[in-house]
DNA sequence: TTGTACGCGTTATCAT
DNA sequence: ATGATAACGCGTACAA
């Protein structure tokens, strides 16, 4: 069915090598020749078989790009960047969508590794740090993460630094009683240790009652925790949330609980997703770039794979706050002066 | 670098060919010599080559989905749908996202045909429909559009029976004067006839100062037309749209002219995505199943791949109405009885 | 029960 | 300037 060399070789009278040749216009052919060839190719629409190619080659062509879940607004457009540049480097993308389930990552991993893919990014991995460092080390990969896995190449979303900020500024607002819906993963304490430590500095010790995880990020599980907080701790002013899906659970709840947002409580969130700026009032939050995070991490990815896997390199990615409405603070409203 | 059979035959020392039936546990061997292969094929961690394997069986496992955005919050659920199915009958896909550009489509298109996928996703294509025709009958594909292509395999989503629904159901509520904000594009006046209809029936002439079509779907488009539409026709008292996004773009720019949703006009969408739900008001919409769509479409792919390209099969997919708040129907606020 | 030879479609080496 | 041949890693057909 498909259209071999051979095919094109025998039509056009010329050994399978003057083809190859004229594809791959190498070497030197008369001209007469080289113009007869891609005529024939055109007519049987010819296209080389890349699988053959990358057999001999050992390079495919093809890199992957391991996420938790395509329907968490986060990801696609890390995807967005990681294919644009992909495309432009003629790579083509494996998508693997693991479901959040650890399992299906080490799954895809290993068919990845039979599918000779020339490398892997992982994004948003729910491995542990070990088997992180363990992987890095089998695999070409860039790892998109907040962890901290060693000896590997791996481009980090500040979430201690962004946190900490985003605690600092609802403390310059005025609150004191500052809640934490934070997400229950091994090796992250990172985004409530910003949390945590911006309490510390203003000399406010950070109440446990107030701090409430999830095993679960969503829209739900935020609205749960948010629930449950504000019925538990009805003291406090303001909820820092581990990113927005679970900011905008918390406003629905709020919502439902006739707790008015801004004035009666604050809500951040974390990442800027394009949700945040739609639902009412406006999230204030902590924007990340995430094209631009996905044009970065293949980037490093290309640059692993170019070091034959033997690249280690860290880098690290700031996010920025937004202000909105949530907080109050864009239309003068908050508890220090409402 | 990479373990291959012959490796493995070495180190344990029997032919390639003993190894090759441990792997595909077929022919008899002796469990002896099964068990001492086994365990040198774990010592080096040996995985088949799945290129070599390929290119010898015809077969990649490995399929395509071709979509427009990755960004618009239609498609990853859908993605989701055909990657989980995709993963159940082990294959694995490559996400091609087109920016919305054609060429693009085509370009992939080609190179998914080098790299020998078993079949094709095409997802709101923009091609036209002749050239969706020949896309058809060259490559194995199924298509997923509101459109009419011919001789293919094809899951259409009833945006006319939707459009009609829930125009009908803005008439059912009293209002006459209705807006309809559409995607210009060749071949599919699919849902402004959806709309059309439902006003003829009911001895409405469609009113053309009253539709605005636009030539990209996005909230900001949506905006936009909306922004027009209330300026120039002040006197309509609904709007039907495209889709969800272009309904929340219509909704912002009613905020932004202090008109106010539904009191003063009634607002509807199309798709029901998840921020359907998330806006204030929430959008009155029409539901589509995108998870079981993605689903339906490997599914109908793996009917074409087994036919060997040659099936020819329509299916269409009917959403239904969801009653939110941006009609005021639910709390019985409307031009009727408001 | 196990091994040998060939072919998948391509590129590279070495002739001619 | 062009062509025969080997090789990439694997499965199939046939032999031993």
């Amino acid at each position: 069915m498909p259209v071999t060399l051979q095919d094109v070789a025998l039509k056009a009278g010329v050994s399978i090598k003057t083809v190859s040749r004229v594809i791959n216009n190498q070497g030197e052919i008369s001209e007469a020749t080289r113009q007869h060839v891609l005529v024939i190719i055109n007519e049987l629409s010819y296209r080389p078989n890349m699988l053959a190619r990358s057999l001999l080659s050992g390079k495919s062509s093809t890199i992957a790009v391991i996420i938790p879940q395509i329907t968490d607004p986060f990801f696609p457009e890390v995807i967005h960047g990681v294919e644009d540049v992909a495309r432009q480097h003629g790579y083509n993308v494996f998508l693997c969508n693991t479901n959040d389930d650890p399992r299906q990552e080490l799954y895809y991993l290993d068919v990845l590794a039979g599918k000779q893919v020339d490398g892997i990014i992982l994004c948003g991995s729910r491995l542990s740090v070990e088997q992180l460092t363990e992987v890095g080390k089998k695999h070409r990969i860039a790892i998109l993460t907040s962890r901290e896995p060693r000896a590997t190449a791996v481009i980090k979303i500040a979430g201690e630094a962004g946190l900490y900020e985003i605690t600092s500024y609802l403390l310059t607002l005025g609150h004191q009683r500052i809640a934490h819906i934070g997400w229950q993963i091994k090796d992250e304490p990172d985004r409530l240790s910003g949390y945590r430590n911006a309490l510390l500095e203003h000399g406010l010790v950070p109440d446990d009652r107030w701090i409430k995880l999830v095993d679960h990020v969503s829209i739900e599980s935020g609205y749960a925790a948010a629930q449950q907080l504000l019925e538990q701790a009805p003291e406090i002013t303001a909820i820092t949330c581990y990113n927005d899906l679970m900011a905008v659970g918390a406003l629905q709840a709020c919502k439902a609980l006739k707790i008015r947002v801004p004035e009666d409580i604050a809500i951040v969130g974390f990442d800027d997703i394009s949700l945040a700026a739609l639902v009412t009032p406006s999230l204030t939050t902590m924007h990340v770039p995430r094209y631009r995070l996905g044009q970065m991490t293949l980037e490093l990815l290309l640059r692993v794979i170019a070091a034959d896997g033997a690249l280690e390199e860290h880098l690290s990615v700031e996010p920025h706050l937004v202000i909105r409405d949530s907080c109050g603070a864009s239309t003068g409203i908050g508890p220090g002066n409402g």
